[in-house]
DNA sequence: TAGTATGAGTTCAATGATTGAACCAGAGGC
DNA sequence: GCCTCTGGTTCAATCATTGAACTCATACTA
């Protein structure tokens, strides 16, 4: 009775999630990306246990997410970076950061602010269309099936969905 | 030996993990979104065992994320829909949808696609920034403390990081 | 009237995952 | 030699997930 995995899904969030979606990924990436980099300062950044952090840490980087640098050979010492598909995930993750600070804002206000440095100004992100730039939103967005939709565990109900309505 | 919440944790980022960073909930979203609504359908969907199913949508309707609804009353049905907060969560779970289909693509291609209505294009999110509209990425945001900062858990590291360099 | 179907859950034993603490190992400093 | 620093590994206890079986209320059917 193993954990269900997402990677046989033929769906691109399922695959994500099976690469970050566990319950300490992302705020093990939030630590790299702001400049929390070794073994150490992570465990005692998160409070995450330690042998659960090697694990996250090979899977991530198995994953193509982080890479492992010695930064001193003797003793042998190592630091973790951001690849940069790492790198493409932070966006993201700044995003889901300003959903919470919306929905979830924590009684003394947000600990983390971002400055978007081309301009100046504090970040409120917003998620558009790379050709019109227009803003998304639930419901400007039509799903349809892609070029590798077929009937298959994770998609049953919706390849069905997606087939007789031809969209929401 | 619970597992670790991240309620506590002064970040918002971990707020919002704490209400969407388990296993399943961004899948039993993506399904709510896409109009897989009922109990039965969603287990059929996704192959979720009934009771973490439960579970879950409970959580997620104390979060805030998700609505329960009668379809009917004798006998007594119900669906799920997404609140507003939770309609915020799409654009989010469609941007880590495209990483995944950039990074982890499936070999027969995305299943699902999105067409953004507004234009007619399929869709390619972009994150950016609300005031200049100028893309977002690792390298032009600047982390600064904000107005709840302080040393707690979750940004012990963080912290004097951001107090020692004001940014990276 | 009995039997079956439907939909939304609940209960439960088995097994995997997470936690926290203790331990290990290489190198440098005193 | 002994302590410290850093980056792990090992282990027992406990928690979470899984999958199957079961419940409950009502409707449908013969």
């Amino acid at each position: 009775m193993e954990r269900t995995s997402f990677a046989n899904i033929p769906c691109s969030l399922a695959r994500s999630l099976e690469a970050i979606g566990d319950w300490w990924s992302p705020l093990i990436l939030r630590d790299l990306f702001l400049g929390v980099r070794r073994f150490g300062e992570l465990v005692e950044d998160l409070g995450i246990s330690r042998n659960l952090l090697t694990r996250r840490l090979v899977a991530l980087e198995e994953a193509g997410i982080v890479r492992r640098e010695p930064y001193e050979t003797r003793p042998p010492r190592y630091e973790y970076a951001l690849t940069e598909a790492g790198l493409e995930l932070v966006p993201i993750l700044v995003a889901l950061t300003a959903w919470g600070d919306r929905w979830k804002a924590p009684r003394k206000g947000a600990p983390i602010e971002f400055v978007h440095t081309d301009c100046g100004h504090r970040l409120r992100p917003r998620i558009v269309c790379a050709d019109c730039s227009g803003e998304i939103s639930h419901d400007n967005l039509r799903p349809m099936p892609g070029p590798g939709a077929r009937a298959a565990r994770g998609t049953k109900v919706i390849a069905r969905k997606l087939a007789g309505t031809a969209g929401l």
